[in-house]
DNA sequence: AAGTTGTCGGTTGTCGACAATGTGCACCCG
DNA sequence: CGGGTGCACATTGTCGACAACCGACAACTT
């Protein structure tokens, strides 16, 4: 990258993208709890700028699920249930396999392809691994996870899959619990490469469902009981309708 | 339904969300040209109200794909390419084979579900092909393809399947020389109807691969020569720098 | 006392005006 | 005549203010 694309870059973001974003570090990172309110005064005058901006971010957040929004009260940082936990590991298995047997589809040379950056991936996440920063090892696990869905070359499926990556990053970071052992974790992601490297695609199929299986159970069954009283999230609707806004 | 029920679902949806709702439906159906500029003061002159929610409206349908905005330029109604469509058919696959997968994996109780569902689609399909009106069939085969993938009980997913339908469904309308034909899309439905019935997942996977590859290749196929001409486009970013907003 | 209705605080929804930005064109200079 | 510069226009981006709305509590009625 040279010095003047890098200078663009820097005022390349709208500001509600860049609110966006750093809302969306603070979520997955745990910093703003589960059922918790967000103002869009109180944001607008803590980050000097007026409501338009700031709402257009927490939109942007609600399609993605990080928040939760009701008409006229209010949007609230989202608390995921068992049933969306499924649903998301669900999902990712969906587009990972669909990303492995194109990968495979496209020949020898898109596999050696990934291969090389998955092998990449996986020297960090040892590393990461290695230094026992847990922040360390999500931002690597998720390396590695969108390495593998990027090598289908669908910008479809890669946005699609980032932000559900971020919603399963927000319920492990609240399940502190349900962390994987790092053997597991370097054992299964090795399994990833073993399996595209031999082409099989029904291994790896298996693999990947396993893999999520797996992670979603921990997710699931670690009782999360130490999770902060029950806010006045959003509670009310009366019938089957979905959230608004 | 009761009276008071309906009454209540009259005000239900947000100005911005019919306003999103209705140029939807004018994108999808063809009534606006790909590449055509869409003016935010324009559209709320038309619609009698301000900016706000209309630029709100907007924003979705460039997160759905089905706008393009360029930021202190304007929106433009997409123009999808030979990869956008090769993509998109590619992402109803890797959706729909993991539903049908989903739902054989859910038992017999389940199948037996979304087969009835199914079949009701499948008469439907019929009644609109002999009619022989394109809206017709159009909004069939979404239901059928709908009625599958919601089957999957996983609303991140029928989600995202929603948003890649509408694309395809604009693809086809752009590109009225790949009307399928009618035996070839009844065949094809009711292979899918078979192969769940035996819950043959393999075959499944082949049945939706094989669908919408074809249906991707007629699209891709068809020179669409007949579209406008090169509208004043959102051409212009200097280097592999996506589309911002 | 139970149910209904009125009021109130707080939040978002909408609006019109202004500022900032990017594009295209005419102009100027070499 | 070609290349660069500055201007003018159109569009979006942002702002502050007001209106509409929802939920909760209190007062009222029966």
């Amino acid at each position: 990258m040279n010095r003047i694309s890098s200078l663009n870059s820097l005022e390349m973001k709208s500001v509600p993208e860049r609110i966006a974003d750093d809302l969306r570090q603070l979520i997955v990172d745990g910093a703003l709890e589960p059922g918790q309110q967000l103002s869009e005064v109180a944001l607008a005058n803590q980050l000097g700028v007026s409501r338009s901006p700031v709402r257009e971010a927490l939109q942007r957040l609600v399609r993605e699920r990080l928040l939760v929004a009701s008409r006229n009260r209010g949007v609230w940082v989202a608390r995921f249930t068992d049933a969306d936990i499924t649903e998301i590991y669900d999902a990712r298995c969906a587009i990972e396999t669909f990303a492995a047997q194109s990968i495979i589809d496209s020949g020898a040379d898109r596999i050696a392809e990934v291969l090389t950056e998955l092998r990449g991936c996986l020297d960090e996440l040892e590393r990461a691994l290695q230094s026992g920063d847990f922040q360390k090892v999500s931002s690597a696990d998720l390396t590695f996870h969108r390495a593998l869905v990027d090598g289908a070359r669908n910008s479809r499926l890669s946005d699609a899959y980032a932000i559900l990556f971020s919603e399963a990053l927000t319920c492990i970071h609240w399940l502190e619990i349900a962390r994987p052992s790092g053997e597991e974790l370097m054992h299964d992601h090795m399994e990833f490469t073993a399996a595209l490297e031999a082409g099989d695609s029904a291994r790896m199929r298996e693999v990947i469902r396993s893999h999520l299986s797996s992670a979603a159970r921990n997710l699931t069954e670690s009782k999360h009981g130490e999770g902060p009283a029950d806010a006045p999230s959003p509670s009310a609707w009366t019938n089957g309708q979905q959230e608004n806004q």
